[in-house]
Parts: C-alpha cells; structure tokens; sequence
RNA sequence: GACCCCAUCGUCUAGCUUGGCCCAGGACACCGGCCUUUCACGCCGAGAACGCGGGUUCGAAUCCCGCUGGGGUCGCCA
C-alpha cells in the first residue's frame, strides 16, 4: 500500500513554526516510505483566507525544503472553497441513511443549552431536542444539519501511531453540526470528505485534533468509509508553557529567515522538536527522507527554544558549500547596503574568514559591513580607546611600510607588522587593534592580516589614513 | 467544570514496549581551563534531571494505583 499523507493549512496569517513541523513531520514520514505528499487549502472560513496568506505558506513550505505532489483527479491544489458540489453530495447520503438530521434550534437557544449543562456540571452541549422531529428539507425555519451520534455502542477507538490506543466514549459527544444554516459544511465534515477523496492513508496532525478525532471516525461511519490512520504529534509550546500561537509573529517561518537563519537550520530544528534518532543532531534533508519514523516521535510537549537553533544556525554556516551559503548571505548583504552587493572575490574569502564568527547569515552580513561599504563608520568607544596619540607613530610607520611592501599578501604584511612591533617594542596586539579599528571601524574581525589581505591594498592604506587623522 | 493527553538535567532529548548493562547517556546553553593579535572556532573539564507518595519485585526512570503539576478540547472557527 502507497502511504499518502497531507498538510492542510488554512491560510489565514503566516506559516508558524509548528504548522511547519507537521508538514515537516507528514513529508519526511510519506517520502521514507516513498509515498506521497499532498497539499490541501482549507478556507472554508472565508471571512479570514487570503490569497496572500496562502502563497506565503507556501512559500514557506519551498523555503524549508519541502515539496509535494499533485493530487490525483484535482487540477492543482484542492482548495474546501471549491469543493461545495462534493460536500452537498456527502451531506445527502448521510441524511438519506439518517446519520444525519436537520437542526432548526437558534444559535441563542443552543447556548441556553450549553449553559444549563454547564450548571449542573456537565460538559456543554446540544441536548439534540431536534433529532425525532423529522424536519424536512421544506422547512420554513433555517435549519442547520447534526450528525446523530449514537447513544449506544460505547467507544470509538483507534490505534493512534504515536499516542497508542486512543478512544472516547460516544456519550462525551453531542450531535455536533456538520454543515451551516447556509448549507456549507464544517470543517470536521469538510476534512473527513477530502482525505478520503484524496486517498489519504496516514493523517499525521497536531494534538490538539485528538480530541475531535471520535467526531471524524462518527463521520466515516456514517458514510461508510473506511477511515484513515491517525498519528496525533505532541504539541508545540512557547518557553511559557503554553501553546503556540498562530498569531505570533515570532515563530513564524519567514521571521527565522529575516533573522538569518538558513532554510538548512530551521529544517534541522524543527525535525528535532519531539523527534529523535538516538544522539544524532544534525540531520540534512535527505538524512531525514532516510531516518524518519514515526516511532521517533516522543509524546511530551516541547518548548521553543533558541538556544539550539543558534548552535545549528553556526553549523551550517560552518559547513555549507560556499556557492549556497553566499546565495543564503546575498539578501542580507542587500539590507545591509541598502543597495545590490556584489560578490566578488574578496568578499567570498571574507565570507570564509567570518563563518567561524557569524552565528546568523544577519550577523556574518553585518560583519562584513566595513567591506562592502563605502563610508566606514568607525566605532566611537573603540576610537577613543585605540586611536590614542603614543599609537600615532608606529601606525604611520607602519602605513608607510606597507605602502611600499612588494606584494600585498599575508607573509609581506606580516614582515611590515614585525618591523614596527619590533623598533617600537610593543606586542603585536598593541599595534593590531588600533589598525583593526582603522580598517574595520571597530574590534572585532578576522586576524588582522587576513583582513589587510582581504581589504586590498589601496582601501586599507585610505582607511589608516584616515584614521591618522583621527588620532588625539 | 467535563473529557482527553502529558510528566527524565535550564532547554531539546536517549533510555520506558521486552524491569537489572542507568547511583541515568548525548546535545545546546551556562561555568572553569587550554589555545590566542581582537572576536570567534577548536580542545579539555565541571555542575545540572528520573514531580511526589504508595505498591509489585531479589531489583523500577522503566510495570500498577493515587496525588500533584502542566497542556489540549469542549463553536453554525479551522
């Protein structure tokens, strides 16, 4: 049997975090098994989806490193907007067979219910006075339609693949609505209808859809299908303690990218947030198509922390190949200038010299800023600490010695330094900082003479020049 | 409130199914040290957890019960 697994996103506001784990979670778990993956839009709830918000989870989705698969008998991704005709058909044969039944009860006169319930301690619900009335489709009042739950026959139960055996009983539920006075259907009705049409085999979602997974086996029943599997993944919870919220800008994908983070780590770091492969911790895309089971997904809730994500975000820029992590860099090295960067050789040797010191792609832009820049803005602290008149002399000597050094590379400027530290009698750190300021504007960069290196000859030779000038 | 779920270092987690190899392993973070022209990287080292209480057993992080704590769900939202 092909496994067939599916993200459904409804969009209404960026992709978070967590909605990309269990995409993540769904892809990894259909591409070890070589099945598919499938995408589906749910915007029964028009009021809130936009086009814009749609193309930005999927944005997201490309961006980490996922792709999916075209659905079979839908031309592109199916959206529940466009799927009325299928539900109406649904919605017919469960009231043909009486699953099904007609609810003429006002949305006030439901909460009066609710709240009666409430008061003796029972959990609110609808007290199904509807359900003999036999309503039919003539009805002059508006009338919504409930799923009949049955009132004996115990417990709908299945084998959830990561929580084990999972069930309710039936007496918990109440005739819950499954299409609206308008005659569209709810999304628990519109879900159940989709993934059977698409041939879904393993629903891989959050755990707060536990609990509504009795409503969706009552669903399947009634229509005679057989359901799905289920794996209900541990929830995401923010350092709190409590759930992640949609609405939080923080978490979501696109703000991991603006903070620099490469698609690489934000991959890797979700893949790890309640699942495991014995000690590993790093793991690429395919290491994950490779090694990902659903048994290496915990059962606990797991917190967001960045801590982590810091460490894998300096991993992969310790060790992406050059020509993807310059084209990660190239956006923020734009942001930084305000203007297109190019890359040329001396910044790609600059890029190398700064992946042992950038923990973001953000940071490491930032870090190469003195090169790309045309006015270096010199760090005021470290002008007054370093630019001090007793240096005023070596590092004229020091510009002259290397103005006249016979080819710019390590082993020339190195003999210049020597020279100076030397007739003058100071540490070499004496001498490197005041001209790391100088070139750099401030105190912290690669080893000096790389730097020089990097920098060329001619611009290097302005910026201590300049800097002369601002000795005191 | 009702129902459901969860519970190992600060954080992510291994171990729990098939008790002993676990006075609990790894990683991140933190702290200390080494290296060092700044910042980093790297290396070495330290501290740090089985929520509590009962069982069962020769033996429990692992099994059972209770408690506590945390979370989720109870919509004509998805």
């Amino acid at each position: 049997m092909t496994v067939v697994t599916r993200y459904a996103p409804s969009p209404t506001g960026a992709l978070h975090i967590g909605g990309a784990r269990t995409a993540l979670f769904n892809w990894a778990f259909a591409r070890h098994l070589g099945g598919q993956f499938l995408l589906r839009i749910e915007d029964t709830d028009r009021e809130r989806s936009t086009l814009e918000s749609e193309k930005l989870v999927l944005e997201a989705l490309s961006w980490i490193g996922l792709d999916w698969d075209p659905v079979p008998g839908f031309a592109g991704i199916p959206r529940q907007s466009e799927r009325g005709a299928r539900y109406r058909e649904a919605i017919g044969v469960l009231l043909a067979n009486g699953a099904a039944y007609r609810c003429t009860c006002s949305e006030a006169e439901v909460e009066a219910m609710r709240a009666r319930a409430k008061e003796k301690g029972e959990k609110p619900r609808y007290d199904r006075s509807c359900r003999e009335r036999g309503i039919g489709a003539d009805s002059a009042k508006p009338f919504c339609l409930r799923l009949r739950v049955p009132d004996v026959g115990g417990i709908t139960r299945w084998n959830d693949l990561i929580s084990g055996p999972a069930g309710e009983d039936v007496r918990e539920l109440d005739d819950f609505v499954i299409a609206r006075t308008d005659g569209t259907p709810i999304y628990h009705f519109a879900v159940v209808v989709d993934d059977h049409d698409m041939g879904i085999t393993h629903v891989v979602r959050g755990r707060e859809h536990m609990t509504s997974t009795p409503r969706q086996l009552l669903i399947y029943q009634g229509l005679g299908w057989e359901p799905p599997l289920f794996a209900h993944v541990p929830l995401l919870i923010e350092a709190g303690g409590k759930k992640l919220s949609k609405r939080q800008d923080s978490v979501s994908v696109q703000s991991y990218r603006d903070r620099g983070f490469s698609p690489e780590t934000v991959l890797n770091y979700i893949a790890r947030l309640g699942w495991s492969h014995g000690d590993l911790e790093i793991f690429s895309q395919a290491e994950l198509v490779d090694l990902f089971t659903l048994d290496g997904v915990g059962s606990s809730p797991s917190q967001v922390h960045d801590d982590k994500l810091f460490w894998l975000s300096q991993h992969y820029i310790k060790t992406l190949p050059r020509e993807r992590l310059l084209a990660h860099l190239q956006r923020f090295l734009d942001a930084e200038a305000g203007r297109p960067v190019p890359v040329d050789d001396g910044l790609a040797s600059l890029v190398e010299l700064l992946r042992e010191r950038s923990k973001t792609l953000l940071e490491m832009a930032q870090l190469a800023r003195f090169y790309y820049v045309d006015a270096l803005a010199r760090d005021a602290k470290a002008t007054a600490k370093f630019l001090k008149s007793e240096i005023a002399a070596p590092l004229r000597e020091l510009r002259d010695a290397l103005a006249s050094v016979p080819s710019w590379d390590r082993a020339s400027l190195e003999a210049a330094f020597q020279t100076v530290i030397e007739r003058h009698g100071l540490q070499l750190g004496a001498l490197a900082q005041p001209v790391r300021v100088a070139i750099t504007g401030g105190t912290v960069s690669p080893p000096i003479f790389e730097t020089l290196e990097v920098l060329g000859r001619d611009r290097s030779l302005a910026r201590l020049t300049e800097a002369l000038a601002l000795v005191h």
